[in-house]
DNA sequence: GGCGTCGGTGACAATAACGCACCGCTGATG
DNA sequence: CATCAGCGGTGCGTTATTGTCACCGACGCC
């Protein structure tokens, strides 16, 4: 771990919940000491990653992350690319969709289309999704490389949201296999209680995963044959995805897709 | 300058001409070896901050950077707070306004809004707003810091844009004091030959600038009432803009406003 | 073949980071 | 009102990380 990971490492305590952090908190966070923390956090501000408030010297998230979200987005448009798939197929299905894009180890709503519908599920922009717990995260893992998707879960027990959520690693890569077979992942209340979701992988450049599009129904609208015709829309929808932001869709995965039909 | 301090400078080398960059020309561009170049690399990659094209090996900007800047626009409403000040002014005035956004030594052009008239002024969003060149640059010095002027002008000579660029970085500072007065800065073809234009200051919570309101008009329609008058207008809607981001207004720079009606 | 450049590696000397003790300040508590 | 704990921040010797340089195989060009 070089000191650059470290000092990159104390924006990912920053979260909708806590957007303002001060020195000693950072430090008793991050596990580093105090001067240690302030010496990072004095190259981050330099940078514009962090400012500071001048009153309560605490410090939040900086402005340099508007240029460089600009700039990427315009050299490398994603949002733009993936956003009318996402709203098509909430269109199409009454259903909310998402796109979970992975960034740094962890998978987040990046797109976020509600339902039309007054009884509709509620995704907030920027929520973090689990990968054990979620049919975004389940996809995520089941079209990563195994050793990966291992790397990701970690060793277990798996935070338990509610009673249905699998908290052993093994229970979870086991269910990936079947979802890799299936061409799409599936989650019954794993996370909400009554929510159930299927998601589809998009991948990039290189064949490999980086974005989940999902689709989540109230339970009460999620008979069994909408699951699977909206599971059939969800890859249909993440495989044109794919091809419009130049990805490339592996063989296999096409054909999994294609006997779909 | 510590470790992290260089490696996040690497990131300031992209830009909307070279969104991609290699190895050998990261080096090249910071002075830096290219054994600690890849170092640093690693480290921003693994933070999602670069990513690395798998064919060519180049690395371009990352997907943290639209994960953050969507956490600190949520927890900290910025472009959604003064989006409505450019776009007003735009509108009234019917030329073209942009809020020029300091972060990490720089001005570039953060919210844009472009005049409904066909001959009109073209702001790109994202565009550098150069210090000495510029109304939105002229007008951050003169309300910074003496001191923090002179650094951000450095040594000299200044670019010239063109023939009305002024190079002597004491000349420019001379012209600061005066906008300083007057209350917003002022800047006739400096940049762009053909264009005429204003720029007021707005304020941070701590009473310093961090944003700077400006317009822009074709030389054609800049005559000097309407400069003056567009004067005042920038000047009375960057206080508001200061006031709707609980920034703090100097008592001093009331007073000139206020004077100037 | 020979050359220049690419992305990337390995290892040693040089230097910057770590972590401790400590500072002054503020706000809560008795 | 004195005490005390917690805050943000500083200074400095020890130690681990970084800078530097030589070198690798691969690719494209002449």
């Amino acid at each position: 771990m070089t000191t650059v990971d470290k000092a990159l490492s104390l924006l990912e305590y920053f979260s909708d919940l806590r957007p303002e952090i001060g020195l000693s908190e950072f430090a008793r966070l991050s596990g580093f000491d105090k001067s240690a923390a302030l010496r990072m956090l004095g190259a981050l501000v330099r940078a514009g990653f962090v400012e500071q408030d001048a009153q309560s010297r605490k410090y939040r998230l900086g402005r340099s992350f508007l240029r460089f979200a600009r700039m990427r987005e315009e050299a490398f448009p994603m949002t733009q690319v993936l956003h009318p798939f996402a709203e098509r197929i909430a269109v199409q299905t009454g259903e909310t969709c998402h796109i979970g894009v992975f960034s740094a180890g962890t998978l987040a709503a990046g797109i976020v289309v509600l339902s039309p519908q007054s009884n509709r599920v509620h995704v907030a922009q920027g929520l973090n999704l689990p990968f054990h717990a979620t049919a975004s995260g389940l996809c995520f893992l089941a079209f990563s490389e195994p050793e990966e998707a291992r790397r990701l879960l970690g060793e277990g027990p798996l935070e338990k949201y509610n009673a249905a959520t699998m908290t052993d690693p093994k229970q979870v890569l086991s269910e990936c296999q079947r979802f890799r077979a299936q061409g799409f992942s599936l989650s019954a209340a794993n996370f909400d209680p009554d929510v159930k979701s299927v998601a589809a992988p998009i991948f990039d450049a290189d064949g490999r995963v980086f974005a989940t599009l999902a689709l989540a129904a109230p339970m009460i609208r999620a008979h069994d044959s909408a699951t699977i015709e909206n599971g059939r829309l969800v890859c249909a929808a993440a495989m044109e995805a794919t091809k419009a932001f130049a990805g490339d869709v592996p063989g296999w995965y096409a054909q999994i897709v294609t006997s779909l039909d």
